[in-house]
DNA sequence: CGACTTTTTGAGTCTAGTCAAAACATGTGG
DNA sequence: CCACATGTTTTGACTAGACTCAAAAAGTCG
């Protein structure tokens, strides 16, 4: 119950961080660029063009035709289904150097899912034509394009495996570690997630309710595994929510 | 009530199904393959070796070392994740003309998923080395290659929206669905699927017990949406089939 | 300080899971 | 061809985890 000050920190925008020298380092911590040399680098920089997003605000709808690749440069965006029952469905939350938007090379696709802003950012943007131009140019990158997919397809089949097996509970604190590998800030008492989200966003990600992941939250809380706020989670004792879930319950 | 008999028709394994003929009516069946010209084709037929597999015999375990790709000739292979708790979760099922196994270029990986024949059959196989030969000499099979894992992908988020959102109901009748759409056969009546699966099968693909399944088909046969028996089930009435899923409920 | 949003708590209900047993099918060997 | 062993499916009774609806509490922001 002891609830500590928010940690929430607000990052600011700075305007010069869709610089020139920024783009670079990002586009150098793509998967599938970091392994080129810095010409290459340079020359795949020029293809893109930079676009500042603020929070809430949509990068495309599900629905819309695919016509750009995107990277993560400054942010947080989430990717969202939109389902006919109002449900959303949270399928992923992803940061700088991480790419969304289409890849496909096919002409006539539509984007699955919808892109938003989960804080104030800036993406780098590149049309599926000029990415495929890119691809004819270094054709390693495919290569790596193609490795950078299949990890995709291989999380989503484990969040798939744990829809299917796990309780809400082993679903949410498997979901925390999850955002704690992938966004998480190491500080003295754990590893705080800050995106900032909320329980919507953790019950859209776990296929569950705001009052269960509030009272699950809480329960992990009065354990001493995690603490917990508005819009933020620290992860204090890593090694009981593993625990939690790998057991199959008591079995 | 009225069990009529049972529909299913074994398959034989005739010798001559994995001739070259064969082969290479496959092989031009691939999606990433079938756009090639007949020398190609022919070409890339050469790299494969034949396997002919027994019902519920391994092709590979999860967990072993990622060396080869495979094309399924003739049969179905099922793709099964095994979970701590015993429950398993089956991801895919797969058949003449599909692809498994490893594209991952990537050294030292291993399968995330065990394979299984869920028929008698035959596959294809090629070392992860001579599909990265392939791909060298045939750039434009890259990017098929690339698009066909992006199908996946977009396969398992639909299939994780249906977890996170449907009732068991629903997630069945789409799961019917599924498969109608990619191994049924028109029959008189209906859609038949018989790969053939149980309803241990259908209870592992939607998350849920077989004694769930067994209810829940039970009802849907008494509504006369579908007819059921050991290993097989025939759509019936696939537009309310598909009402039934797309409502969320009464609302 | 209000107005608003997010989070928590409570009570009641229902879906789906569990455990157990019966019914049914299929294949085998006598 | 029957009787039995085995695996699959169905049914039943009970339970529990999670959802729904409703309202209170706690933060946040102007």
């Amino acid at each position: 119950m002891a609830r500590p000050g928010t940690p929430v920190r607000l990052e600011w925008i700075d305007p010069a961080v869709c610089s020139v020298d920024y783009r670079l380092k990002i586009i150098g911590r793509v998967p599938f660029f970091k392994h080129l040399p810095p010409p290459a680098i340079a020359d795949i920089n020029r293809r893109f063009r930079d676009r500042e997003i603020q929070t809430g605000q949509p990068v495309y709808f599900e629905g819309d035709p695919a016509e750009n690749l995107y990277l993560v440069a400054l942010g947080k965006i989430k990717l969202i289904r939109h389902t006919g029952s109002g449900h959303d469905v949270l399928l992923d939350i992803l940061h700088g150097g991480d790419y969304f938007g289409s890849l496909s090379l096919a002409a006539g696709e539509a984007y699955a899912e919808s892109a938003l802003a989960q804080t104030d950012g800036c993406i780098l943007q590149i049309s599926a034509g000029d990415f495929k131009t890119i691809l004819g140019r270094y054709p390693d990158v495919t290569l790596k394009v193609l490795q950078a997919v299949e990890q995709r397809l291989q999380e989503s089949r484990r969040i798939v495996e744990q829809l299917s097996t796990y309780s809400v509970e082993q679903r949410i604190a498997a979901a925390l570690l999850r955002l704690a590998g992938k966004l998480g800030e190491q500080r003295g008492e754990g590893v705080l997630i800050q995106l900032p989200f909320s329980r919507q966003d953790l019950a859209a990600m776990t296929g569950t309710t705001t009052e269960t992941v509030s009272r699950v939250m809480s329960r992990l809380a009065g354990q001493g595994l995690i603490k917990t706020g508005r819009k933020w989670v620290t992860l204090v004792d890593r090694g009981r929510l593993e625990e939690l879930v790998e057991k199959p319950a008591v079995n």
